[in-house]
Order: structure tokens, then C-alpha cells, then sequence
DNA sequence: TTACTAGTTTATAATGATTCTAAAAAGGTG
DNA sequence: CACCTTTTTAGAATCATTATAAACTAGTAA
């Protein structure tokens, strides 16, 4: 199997159930954002067995910490995840409620010119609000 | 008093708990951010009369749909606002889980070259998250 | 001052996303 | 298989936030 692989060099054991989400996550074409509540619906779609909500959110975390999926920061009161983890930024969609990716070259250089005593930078990510 | 103008123009009945907050929020040389549970407290310390959570809630809204306080963008389980409602950006030190101003000319200037049809951009921020 | 009205505050309940719990099930190894 | 660890699961708990609805207040006009 496609993920068997993967999940072993991670330390998680490729349970039929972490499989059958990572069918669901990254089989597709497309990256795509989404809440855990909207992954829920897409996996009672597209997997015949049950997986309970509490397996999705241990899975979505799991995945997460391995740096398979990114969390998107926004307000919401729901989280969002990214499964497109390449380094980019957002734009939302303030009457839609949507996240559309915008790609790096989408964005000028950002240079950082402040500097923050014995810290160091992890990640940029800009979030671009729209309305109409 | 200072902010009864302020509040009535903004269609604002100034109300004994929307005066107290103000003073809370605006009456500080430095801006800051905070959680309404944090500033709950800061209130609780400050001002002698109890004011009641809902009105906090409220009053915080109020404020932010005026313009008055800012949302930050942020993945956490609290929102966080911001009294300083210039444009700017934010470090996030992940350790500490603390917020620090990155003021725009901290930051080269951000071109967004991708549009998107029928939208405008109302805001563009940043997220620089720190580690050590 | 006295109504009148719309806006506000408040205690409290409800909501809902997320996390916790602890027992059952499954994976991995020899 | 036997053993041990990890994972799954249903259901309960947590907790930030929002809703409710009754009491109160600010503003205004008689
Ligand atoms: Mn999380
Ligand atoms: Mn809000
Ligand atoms: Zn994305
Ligand atoms: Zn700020």
C-alpha cells in the first residue's frame, strides 16, 4: 500500500483506519482546507467502515505533528487544516467564509527586519482578508 | 469625559461599563493584546464595580465592529484582541505563547500579485511564528 | 418630573468544538 | 500463539462563546 510506508517511517502504525484517512487526504489531485467537521462528512462519503470523530481528531493531530497536514491561522471557531503543507499564504474570503491558497510567487519577497532576541523564525504566513 | 464623545458618535450608548472598559483598554501609554478572559481580570483589578462577562463579551464585539479593537488572526483555544488597531503584523513566540508587535515598517512591503475576480483586499497580515 | 422607548446589562442556560477517559481492539514481535 | 504497546472508540467532561429573557438605564419628549 501507497501509505503503509510512510506511516512506518513516522512511528505510527498504519491502522486501517489512519489508511483509509489518508486516502481521503491526500489521494486527490487537488490540495484542500479543511475543518475537522468537514473531513468527517467527506470520510462518512467516501469510506465504508465507521471512524469515530475521536479517531479524526487523533489522526488529524497525529499528522500534524509529523508535518503531513498544516494548521491555518484564522479565527474561526472552527480549526482549519491544510493539506497543501508547501510554504504559502491565504487569502479568505470574508463573505464566503473560504480559504483560497495564494502561492509564494503570489507574493513579494517578505523580509523580516526585525529581530527578536534569541529566537528564531519557524514560518511566515500571511493572511489576506477579502471582501467585495 | 474622555470617551463619552467617542462612544455616542459611534451610535454607543456611553454606558458606567462601556466608560470603565474604555479606561481599561485606551487609558494605557502601550497598546496591547488580550484574551477576554485576560482582560476580565486586568477589570476585575482595576475597576471596583463588577461587570459581568456578558457585557465584556458584548462590549469587546461592540468595539471591534466598530473599529476599535482588533481580531488577531491566531490559532488558539481563546481569541485574541489587540488595542492597537494600526496596521501591523504580529510575532507569535510559541513558547512563551505571547503576541509582539511587528510594525508594517518592520516588514518590506507586502505586494499581493494574484486577484481574485470581484474581490478586494481589506487586510494583509503577517504571522511570523518564533521558536528558539 | 414623568412617561415612553430602545438600548444595555446581567445571571444563567445552552451550544458546540475539542479533549479526556478507560476499556476493548489491533498491530508488531518473537 | 503470547505478550506488550499503540490505537480506537463511545461517551463524558471541559470550557470558550453565544443565546435568553428579565431587570435596568440612557435619552428624549411631553
Ligand atoms: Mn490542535
Ligand atoms: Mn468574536
Ligand atoms: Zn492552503
Ligand atoms: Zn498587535
Amino acid at each position: 500500500m501507497k501509505y503503509i510506508e510512510k506511516l512506518r517511517n513516522s512511528g505510527l502504525r498504519p491502522t486501517k483506519q489512519r489508511l483509509q484517512i489518508c486516502e481521503v487526504l491526500f489521494n486527490s489531485e487537488k490540495t484542500f482546507h479543511f475543518t475537522i467537521n468537514e473531513l468527517d462528512q467527506k470520510i462518512k462519503k467516501q469510506v465504508s467502515d465507521k471512524i469515530s470523530l475521536a479517531t479524526i481528531y487523533n489522526t488529524v493531530h497525529a499528522f500534524e505533528k509529523k508535518g503531513y497536514l498544516k494548521q491555518i491561522p484564522i479565527n474561526s471557531n472552527q480549526t482549519y487544516f491544510d493539506t497543501n503543507i508547501s510554504d504559502h499564504h491565504h487569502f479568505y474570503d470574508l463573505k464566503e467564509e473560504k480559504l483560497i491558497d495564494l502561492e509564494n510567487a503570489d507574493v513579494g519577497p517578505i523580509n523580516i527586519l526585525k529581530k527578536i532576541n534569541g529566537k528564531k523564525i519557524k514560518s511566515v504566513e500571511v493572511l489576506v482578508k477579502l471582501e467585495d
